[in-house]
DNA sequence: TGCAGCGATTGATCTAAATCAAAATCGTCG
DNA sequence: CGACGATTTTGATTTAGATCAATCGCTGCA
């Protein structure tokens, strides 16, 4: 399957009829909420998956941040193979739990001050896109400020502000330069 | 096992020899930052299960709030179970996913104000002890506050607050009656 | 080449919650 | 019963980040 930038994967409360890895591009899972605030729970890359859920539906929306290329294996299949096979019923646990993982470390980024979390982000962003010090951000600054809790205003000052103590280096608005990963890592107690 | 009020029953990195059922008393989970600071992960409840992890550490402490009469399995014994044993395999699963979930929320807790953070803190421990209005809260205020990632003050006048409106009564500072449950619904969303 | 439109940045002001500082209650134990 | 320590509440002040309001600067297209 393929989906092009900012087209609706699937939506919260569908039913979860498959499960999905990414190829190429990139995917974020949120959540909107009555008033209109939204909640970005995750960032998905090139290997990752996602769309598994614990029961039968979405917990959350998902939509692809760049042209995607996806591999989808339906749900039911899977299901059905794990409860013969208990390396396929191993890995579907291995895949919940990094789910888990992920989500709790988002819960200390969330009470956590805004400089704080922007440098989480990067060095979060950074381990996943191993070559070099320099980061593509496929997301925009609201994508970034609503998984982070954070305005865009905010998220904006505070990179620049990173880029003014030579923390880090813009070549263009999403590609980073990471210049000074130590000093981003104290910030990321 | 059985422990007594504040006694920690693992901690942060140790590895997780067992799985752990709550019969009597409560239990939270919780990490502390190098600073001080203290996020609470969750609250358990009687009949409630923790100590599940996806790798071989506990990625929180835990510790009692309460007095507590604990059920414990060897997570070694309960792997090997599941090897041979689908329905066991398949627990695992769905305890996994209920804690993704609780996870899932507790994020989304944390993106909203203080007051609708404590409407869905009273709602979520409502919906945990089924009779009545009445809720017995086990925890003290700072233990909700870093649940719920706000100060002590700003968790008693938000109480107070409700108080102020009838949505909610207090027999004592730990036991609260829901007098308007539709009032807490609507900070909810 | 110029310009339309969107994403990003910058600046000024406002506010919810934090912080600092006491007081008031609550339990517990001699 | 009374007193001490812990927990909770209340009050005054500060502040980090939100909000409001322009402006800037790509990028694509005619």
């Amino acid at each position: 399957m393929t989906f092009r930038r900012n087209v609706e994967i699937y939506g919260e409360g569908e039913p979860a009829v498959y499960l999905y890895k990414i190829q190429t591009g990139a995917v974020q899972t949120y959540k909107v909420l009555a008033d209109g605030r939204r909640q970005v729970s995750g960032f998905y890359l090139t290997g990752d998956t996602f769309g598994l859920e614990t029961d039968g539906e979405h917990a959350f929306s998902a939509e692809a941040i760049s042209e995607c290329k996806l591999l989808v294996i339906k749900r039911s299949a899977l299901v059905a193979l794990a409860a013969r096979d208990y390396d396929v019923a191993c890995q579907l646990l291995a895949l919940t739990g990094t789910e888990l993982r992920k989500v709790q470390d988002h819960i200390l980024l969330l009470i956590k001050n805004a400089e704080e979390r922007v440098a989480a982000f990067l060095l979060e962003m950074a381990a996943r896109v191993p070559v070099g010090a320099t980061v593509e951000l496929p997301m925009s600054r609201q994508d970034i400020a609503d998984y982070l809790g954070l305005t865009i205003e905010t998220v904006s000052r505070t990179l620049r502000h990173l880029e003014s103590t030579s923390t880090i280096h813009f070549s263009s608005s999403r590609r980073i330069v990471l210049r000074n990963r130590s000093a981003l890592t104290r910030l990321n107690t």
